[in-house]
DNA sequence: TATTGTTATACTCTATAACTATA
DNA sequence: TATAGTTATAGAGTATAACAATA
């Protein structure tokens, strides 16, 4: 294997105790894919949070801000300005709730189930160009292993 | 398994297509993560990027800022911050490199020293209360494959 | 000409507290 | 009394561009 870069993952920098810590494999890995995540969307004007919610918004029809944030952990307070954006983007429907008139009810818009899949087929490439280095079943486990820590009670 | 809680993990509510992207789980994890973190080193004062920078200090004797930024993926604008922050706390010491003068060399002071063995039992704690679902055998595939992606080209 | 550290700046994400209107 | 959404605000973390000193 060619070593070309003067300074690549092995250029005799020594990580120390956070080499054996799992939350710093997380961040670093995490921050990888965001940062790829927003250079795949670029164009699209989607971002990681905003999309996340077009997806639980979609598998969820008239499903209200709170529970979409409880569900994407994301706080009330900061829900709002996702779903302002999302809204005047058009491509997030709000109407009052039948139900509890204190409520939104949240659909996606034909532009928003075109954006939505419109993402996804970039996300997905960037997700293949990411993992590439990954056989099918190891990607798996990776994603269970990852559910099984994200599903712990928060306590 | 009693299911107490009246919106867990499983509330019904459904994530769509980001359930099959590693890249969510890698951000929700990864959040989980930092915000134990937090909770686990209240009273210390440290955070996770302040720490990340003391242990590869603390393995690289003398090693320049340019050079823990680039390990660690931040940029040299905002070590400065990092390191005036530890250096006033007389964690670290930064004296002007004698192989090149517009660099300086960092060193952990004995208090930085103290202060990292302190933090290393904190995370060692936090990371057993985030993990102790898995078996050892399965943090080290997760540290693992964590690895293979972190390590790929950034391109 | 390139690199080290620096300043200034801006944007995103996240966290908290207090408010309103409904339940 | 609790909950849904809102406003205001503050603090991290991160990104870029431009500068001085040194290589």
């Amino acid at each position: 294997m060619a070593r070309l870069s003067q300074e690549g993952p092995d250029s005799g920098v020594e990580l120390g105790v956070l080499k054996d810590f799992a939350g710093y494999h997380l961040r670093r890995t995490s921050a990888a894919f965001a940062a790829d995540f927003a250079r795949a969307l670029v164009g699209t004007g989607m971002r990681q949070v905003p999309f996340a919610v077009l997806s639980v918004v979609a598998a969820n029809p008239d499903i209200n801000q709170g529970l979409v944030g409880r569900t994407l952990g994301i706080q009330r307070a900061n829900m709002v300005a996702i779903i302002n954006e999302l809204v005047g983007l058009n491509l997030v429907e709000r109407e009052v709730s039948r139900e509890d008139r204190r409520a939104f009810a949240l659909r996606l818009s034909n532009t928003g189930t075109e954006m939505l899949n419109k993402c996804i087929g970039l996300i997905c490439l960037h997700e293949e160009r990411l993992l590439s280095d990954l056989a099918d079943d190891e990607i798996d486990m990776l994603i269970h292993l990852l559910m099984r820590i994200e599903t712990r009670e928060q306590s």
